[in-house]
RNA sequence: GCUCGGUUAGUUCAAGGAUAGAAUUGUUGGUUGUGACCCAACAGGUGGGAGUUCGAAUCUCUCACCGAGCCCCA
């Protein structure tokens, strides 16, 4: 009989995803990853709570943008929180609350869960995954070439290479010299020159000359932006321009990307990364270095990352002065990159059963001591399965054969009667009845052989 | 929020108004304590709602969701 009772929907909820095993791993697996580089480079691990007030964010963009674009809850008493868009506020409050404490600099990461209230689409989902790291209190631009190098290795690591990444890099200072001393931009336009630099690839040639003209009435002003996003190097766009005056090159700015080219260059970066003028991403917290890494194929035309300087991080939380660099970075979008490029293995979407122990039994009679095997087994570290159905020995061996379990223990009357058990390499069809004493010994054996007879094959 | 394209067993696909099929997956079995092949049985489906129609998986509308983009992107 069925009943008829409307089922709900077995979908989760818009842009959200369910994990199975298989997808669990292949995440864990780039996880890992990312966590052994960052950890190499001594980054500590933080989090914070999932609910944060609305303010933290709303001080950054309108308050509006805020509502509409994220989840927020009301609590019994109707206060209204946040579920986290983003984690840099949570990682300003942390630090601003024992800046007094921690030694500087510091460097930690977090791998939190965020949450957008936004249209769902290629490399982006309502609920995601986001890694990032900072650097805080490092002034220099040593701090810049390490965020970069940590970067460039989380993706060498994967096995991508100079064609596939690069890291586009400026300073929001260099746009601030050129506009000032170059452009002669008054510093209250200096936003808008960021918001039109950053459509720049977003909208085609003619369109976005247009867009400039809109944006700045001025005939030099509009040819220098246009120039700004056209020169592929910084010798390059120098020459575009005549009558560069001294200040411009004594600039904060200036120094900053021509420094910074320096260290790339000694650090032997230089094939990933590239100085692009038009990179200053949207955020207005950035006021230094900014940068993005962008998949050179055509494939995933999104920035897979992006990061950079921000000087008054804390001063939502304090006056202290404390500046950092950091990235963020989409696990959702970096998993599509390595994907494109076939950098995820086969192998990590499977499951691994070849270090686990299959213990079949004949009948039920023998449970108990099945489950005392299986414990042995267990506390030697090694993984084991017990099968329950106690049924035709048939039928649990070839359950055992479809997983790829690679021993199978045999147990019955026989073997219990004489605290034994029946051991069985999957491979050679081998079997042999041993004591339980020796039963661990002739595990590791078995192991041994297999490792071997792999040797032989590669 | 907008535009376009989708939605049929767990999965990949058929059926283009009348009986929804296959492959694969899953479960069980193929006789006493020995797997991989093979065989059999069983299980499992038209996203929701409304309309047109004698009759709708199929045509229309609508909602939901999925996908590609736009806007936005902390």
């Amino acid at each position: 009989m069925k009943d008829n009772q409307k089922k709900f929907s077995r979908l989760p909820l818009k842009g959200m995803k369910d994990f199975y095993p298989s997808d669990i791993r292949k995440i864990n697996w780039i996880i890992e990853q990312i966590r052994d580089i960052v950890e190499l480079y001594s980054y500590e691990e933080f989090l914070g709570p999932l609910l944060e007030p609305i303010e933290i964010y709303a001080a950054k963009s309108s308050e509006e943008l805020v509502y509409e674009q994220s989840y927020y809850i009301e609590d019994k008493k109707g206060r209204k929180f946040i579920l986290r868009p983003e984690i840099t506020p949570t990682l300003a409050r942390m630090i601003a609350r024992k800046s007094q404490e921690l030694k500087k600099p510091i460097r930690w990461y977090a791998i939190p869960t965020c949450y957008r209230y936004e249209a769902p689409q290629k490399g982006r989902r309502r609920e995601f995954l986001q890694f990032n790291a900072d650097i805080l209190g490092e002034d220099s631009l040593y701090a810049e070439l390490e965020i970069f190098k940590v970067s460039i290795e989380i993706l060498t690591s994967f096995g991508a290479t100079a064609k596939q990444f690069q890291v586009y890099y400026n300073s929001r200072r260099f746009i601030d010299a050129i506009s000032k001393y170059i452009l002669n931009i008054p510093e209250n336009k200096l936003a808008l020159v960021y918001k039109v630099l950053d459509k720049s690839d977003k909208i085609d040639g003619t369109e976005f000359e247009k867009y400039v003209i809109d944006s700045f009435q001025d005939e030099y002003v509009v040819q220098g932006i246009l120039k700004l996003k056209e020169a592929k190097s910084l010798e390059d766009l120098l020459k575009k321009f005549d009558n560069i005056p001294k200040e411009f090159y004594d600039s904060e700015g200036y120094t900053e990307i021509t420094e910074l080219g320096k260290l790339i260059k000694e650090a032997e970066i230089s094939d990933y990364c590239c100085f692009t003028p038009n990179i200053v991403r949207g955020l207005d917290y950035y006021t230094g270095v900014v940068y993005e890494v962008f998949d050179t194929g055509k494939e995933n035309v999104r920035a897979i990352f992006g990061g950079g300087r921000y000087d008054d991080l804390l001063s939502l939380f304090s006056d202290e002065r404390v500046s950092g660099i950091g990235f963020g970075m989409g696990v959702l979008m970096l998993s599509l990159f390595l994907k494109t490029y076939k950098l995820i293995p086969d192998f990590v979407g499977e499951n691994d059963y070849s270090d686990t122990i299959y213990v079949a039994s004949i009948n039920e009679k023998v449970a108990n001591y099945a489950i005392r095997i299986a414990d042995l087994i267990r506390e030697e570290e090694i993984p084991c399965i017990i099968d329950y159905r106690f049924k035709s020995l048939k039928s649990q061996l070839s359950k055992a054969s479809e997983m790829g379990v690679l021993i199978s223990i045999i147990i019955g009357p026989n073997e219990m009667e004489q605290n034994q058990v029946s051991i069985r390499n999957m491979t050679t069809n081998e079997q042999k009845t041993t004591d339980i004493g020796k039963l661990i010994d002739e595990i590791y054996k078995i192991f041994d052989e297999l490792e071997d007879a792999d040797d032989f094959n590669d």
